[in-house]
RNA sequence: GGCCCCAUCGUCUAGUGGCCUAGGACAUCGCCCUCUCACGGCGAAAACGGGGGUUCAACUCCCCCUGGGGUCACCA
């Protein structure tokens, strides 16, 4: 059997948005599933878009999605070079070759820009490109290029019909009467997609290439490349689109930097969570189940159950992924993770005890401080605020008074469980036969200054005895004044 | 406009001819829990685009229409 090799081919001309990342991870996927070898190859033959920097930011977002390659620029692996510019020699033998076979030729009618292709001509029906240069003589041709005069290669389209079998969207067939002589060489010698990636692909022995359905109208130019070329065809699977809310392909154009990983990163999302929601943007187990960790999605994904259909990204499901994941980590994971979003001069153990409340409530890690800020620092208010809105400020004055009474005598062990302070305001509650409106509430608020926020035990419980008791202390002055 | 692809709740989807009174999840709306907000629990509303076939039987197969999308560079 065929050894298995899929490869991630990105253009170093930005940043990882949400659709290659889909694709990596369904490379990585396929290999994975298969028993293959995943690689990932830089396309990097426009100059003119290349972005410094750019496929180091590529590696290291693939990196933290847990998708590192198997082979790739980094990591080398046996077809090197694995960055398309350096392997321009191959393109361009290649080149000639379909000039010698030929399958291509050279076009000097064409100038740099322009191409010969009018919107007009385009939104009229009109034809297809067809050089004027299609029949010269190679001889001739390369006279002409001897004596100074430029020229690109193009593909001499052949007459017919082809068809090959997607792995996704089953038999696709095109007229080659309706496709373009594309350009492959480019007259600054750097070949175009259309050659590089096909003879790269060859070289490189790709099993599977998967790629956005926006490929599909393309499909047929390589196909002709590797039948004149007589090489096999890799397995083409063309997969669906994600959509932006509008219905139309994620951009970052039109659609801003909610395409890009980084920016998802950044606000601190988890990889798992994004992993995990962009599988299901195409694709999905066949049964009700929606977690899916890495390692399970290796065991389970198979390209015959990727839908055919673009998939609307929706920022809100992610969440709910987020803070699903959120919830399974360790607090001493969550603690960890949380690292790199906070203030270096925040007392960890603090940190940590914040992190164990919040936890529930967390979706974003970059929020983390601001959202939890009067744990931090000591929280501003009102007087009126710490009156619940059935209660008065006589009985809540009591509430805060008795509960300080209360807390103050409960030695350091107690304030160490959560449990142990909740139940001792319980009993204060009903000696004193308060309301928890009495009691409860004005006892967050002095606490955290806060309408909303996790319960009164777990802030005393976070704040620890001396600074709770502090809280509440200036609470009571406030509401006494 | 040419070519190509696609079509189940608002969104992601289950469904591969009878199991469908079309299931799940997110979002929405109720209720419960409750000192608040979350979490959690329970419940509601919500879809097979239309028309023809094929078949004893179509969400499922075929055709047409409609609708949506992609693409049409010396960019990938």
């Amino acid at each position: 059997m065929k050894k298995v090799r899929v490869r991630f081919a990105p253009s170093p001309t930005g940043e990882l948005h949400l659709g290659g990342a889909r694709t990596a991870l369904y490379d990585y996927l396929v290999a994975r599933n298969l028993g293959g070898q995943f690689v990932l190859r830089i396309e990097d033959t426009d100059q003119e878009r290349y972005v410094e920097g750019s496929m180091e930011r590529f590696l290291a977002d693939l990196d933290w999605l847990g998708l590192a390659p198997d082979e790739g620029p980094v990591q080398g692996g046996g077809f090197e070079p694995y960055i398309q510019s350096e392997r321009l020699e191959s393109h361009q033998k290649i080149a000639q070759e379909l000039l010698e076979k030929g399958l291509a030729y050279y076009d000097f009618s064409t100038s740099a820009g322009s191409g010969g292709f009018e919107d007009e001509a385009y939104r009229a029906g009109r034809v297809i490109y067809r050089g004027e240069d299609r029949n010269l003589n190679l001889e001739v041709a390369r006279e002409r290029l001897a004596n100074g005069e430029t020229a690109v290669i193009r593909l001499k389209v052949p007459a017919g019909k082809i068809e090959f079998n997607d792995l996704v969207r089953g038999k696709v067939t095109f007229d080659l009467a309706t496709v373009d002589d594309a350009v492959l060489l480019k007259s600054d010698g750097y070949p175009t997609y259309h050659l590089a990636n096909v003879v790269d692909d060859y070289l490189m022995e790709i099993s599977h290439v998967l790629r956005a359905e926006e490929w599909l109208p393309s499909t047929p130019k390589h196909l002709v490349l590797y039948d004149g070329l007589g090489w096999p065809r890799p397995e083409f699977a063309h997969l669906p689109l994600i959509l932006a809310t509008d219905k139309k392909k994620l951009s970052k154009r039109v659609h801003g930097e909610g395409v890009w990983i980084g920016t998802y990163r950044d606000q601190g999302y988890l990889p798992e969570a994004i992993v995990n929601y962009l599988a299901l943007l195409g694709w999905n187990a066949g049964g009700d189940q929606e977690f899916f960790s890495l390692d399970e999605l290796v065991a389970k994904f198979s390209l015959d159950r990727v839908h055919k259909a673009g998939a609307v990204f929706d920022p809100i499901k992610l969440d709910h992924f987020q803070n699903h994941y959120i919830k399974q980590l360790t607090v001493d994971d969550l603690a960890k993770r949380l690292e790199y979003f906070i203030s270096s001069d925040l007392d960890r153990d603090l940190v940590r005890r914040v992190a164990t409340v919040v936890q529930n409530r967390l979706v974003r890690l970059a929020d983390f401080e601001s959202s939890s800020h009067y744990f931090f620092e000591l929280p501003e208010y009102e007087k009126e605020d710490l009156v619940f809105k059935k209660s008065t400020a006589e009985s809540s004055l009591m509430g805060l008074d008795f509960a300080h009474q209360a807390l103050f005598s409960l030695d350091e062990a107690g304030w160490q469980i959560e449990e142990t302070l909740n139940s001792l305001l319980g009993e204060v509650r009903d000696h004193k036969n308060l309301t928890n409106g009495d009691l409860f509430w004005p006892i967050r608020v002095a606490l955290t200054g806060q309408q909303k926020s996790p319960s009164p035990s777990e802030c005393l419980w976070v704040l620890g005895k001396d600074e709770s008791l502090k809280r509440l202390t200036l609470a009571k002055d406030k509401l006494g004044q």
